[in-house]
DNA sequence: GATAATTCCACCATCGATTGTGTAGAATTT
DNA sequence: AAATTCTACACAATCGATGGTGGAATTATC
């Protein structure tokens, strides 16, 4: 149990534990140790298997390497490819990443930001709740580098990545449209999320750009999640009206979706047509393949990155930076031509 | 920039840091410390926001309350899943999870092993490629507390948590056997995973015990990806003679194999069926709802969890304990009765 | 041979928190 | 009034690594 320190070394060949650091961090020809001792101590170490004590050295050079990644909900694929492009990229600087899954629950994101930063994390990367930008202020109070993923928050001042929701959903409903739809339904996310917001703003536009009105009952805020996907496909499609399309706010609210029109005994795309934001492996794999707005998934991982790690070096204060990016309009089988 | 430590408090209310960490840390009273200062301590340390400096106090106590988890994809929802619970039942005991993605590259285990150890985490839990185990000899070696996670190496004695590959694969292959089908496909995973050799191992028992014989043609090892999934299934369907139904080892795998049957243009289940280990989300999305082993993630997690912390929490040794959880048969409509 | 110039390292403070031990001064006892 | 007991803290060592400063020993220079 007893682990090799620098002093365990000094001691056996009658050096200095400063003598010893400087050699393995390879400053010894800076600090004017001869290569004679520089030699012994690097055998030395590699002999007693010694392993750097990263907490010792975090603790003296402030400086953990270490970088927050709190996501909403990592069982979603957009997230853990997120995460896996995220990681890979700090890997590759030399920080290792701390996941944290809030699962939306507000206690827990304020819980694990002060974790985080009791840890002394070097920055955070946060894709916030967004019901309370509480925590986000402690963060920015703290003077911890911080970006803020997918999500927009107007009262928030920050580092931003994010991708145009308007614009992208503009794309999916004006493709529907070319296609005759006239009635679109929209099944959302939470309404106090920023995406949520942007994307059916992006729905509004749309239809009214193309002079279509918009049915109360076709369209549904609510969770992010597969049953409400579900849910609102089924209740609307149960209805005495019907629309002929639906734009899905997300992967999993698109899921639910489809499968409550085919429980409800409808073909896609034949009796109605459907279109989503995220892509993801799945998408190709149903009868007709899902036509969705892709989000550009490794390129936002990677300028998170970069824009954090431009914090974390920097301490002059840059101005805040939003990197925006474009989403792309994949269409595969899932919506009809019913002109 | 300057932030509050025991020394700013101390200074301020003229005590020593001592007493400051007492008190924050609720010892007061067992250490003599009046209530009164006790109570200017804490006022001054929620005026001063006062944080702990976890490094600080990891270094002092030889424990960072950190797990390092290492998975081989964490893009794949079966890992992003078992991530969520354990991040979740850590948490819950104040533990902090550092998730790292192998993408079954060797190197990088090994790598990732290195630095989990020199940033001195409490403990790991592994997933290991197994194309070679001495990077886990590293971490026994190390003395760090280690819960190896899916896999099952006999060479290497250590707890384990998995499930019965064997038994779970023969359920799926009596279940074919049982509605007729003799002529029976294996797409499985990489030959030097023990998941792979024991699921292989269960298909062949079951076909021996129904005294069927086994077609060299209908068995694929290989990566488990989509596209091997996807490549095998079309080689072997387009070959003279075909197999009736398929096994395949994992998700991805699956649904490779499903979606190159279907371009095949078979019908799943009318020409072909198919199982599979694992379940996830989509599996019930596919025109016919895939039947599958389910392998009680969950549990799996919680297990693996309270295996390593009795490890982290005893320095006694226990002897090496193996958690063997049960698989399910979850029957949807992939497959049909040939009978 | 004496002084100057190098070469090669040791010393010590520091990062922030924890804890065993020691001790003034007040309170109580005899 | 002296002895004893508490009360309420302070002190200092420790965890392991880092880096500025200073100085002994060796070599070079005239």
């Amino acid at each position: 149990m007893n682990v090799t320190t620098l002093q365990t070394i000094a001691d056996i060949i009658n050096v200095s534990r400063s003598t010893v650091s400087r050699v393995l961090n390879n400053k010894w020809e800076r600090s004017g140790i001869s290569r004679v001792t520089a030699d012994k101590i690097t055998v030395l170490a590699k002999d007693l298997n010694y392993l750097k004590n990263d907490t010792a050295r975090s603790l003296r050079e402030k400086k953990t390497f270490t970088i927050g990644v709190i996501v909403r909900d990592i069982t979603n694929p957009f997230y853990s490819h997120i995460i896996k492009f995220v990681e890979r990229a700090l890997y590759a600087k030399g920080y290792t990443i701390i996941i944290c899954n809030t699962g939306y629950d507000l206690d827990r994101e304020s819980s694990l930001i002060n974790s985080l930063i009791s840890r002394r994390v070097d920055g955070i990367i946060l894709s916030p709740i967004q019901k309370s930008i509480e925590n986000i202020s402690i963060i920015k109070f703290r003077n911890v580098p911080l970006v803020l993923f997918d999500c927009n928050i107007d009262e928030m001042k920050a580092d931003y990545v994010l991708v145009d929701n308007e614009a992208g959903t503009m794309k999916a409903i004006e493709y529907l449209i070319s296609q005759g739809h006239k009635e679109i339904g929209y099944i959302g996310g939470n309404s106090y999320d920023s995406n949520n917001r942007l994307r059916y703003a992006g729905y509004r536009k749309s239809m009214q750009l193309a002079s279509l009105s918009i049915h109360k009952n076709y369209v549904k805020h609510g969770r992010y999640t597969f049953k409400h996907g579900y849910d609102s496909a089924t209740e609307i499609l149960r209805s005495k009206n019907v629309p002929t399309a639906f734009f899905t706010a997300n992967n999993r609210i698109m899921l639910g979706a489809c499968k409550g029109i085919m429980d409800c005994g409808l073909q896609i795309p034949d009796d109605i047509s459907i279109i989503g934001f995220d892509d993801f492996e799945t998408a190709t794999m149903l009868p007709n393949p899902l036509t969705v707005i892709r989000q550009p998934v490794q390129e936002m991982a990677l300028n998170a990155v970069a824009l954090l790690l431009s914090r974390v070096d920097k301490t002059n204060n840059i101005p805040y930076v939003t990197s925006l990016l474009k989403t792309e309009l994949v269409i595969r089988n899932s919506t009809k031509d019913i002109n």
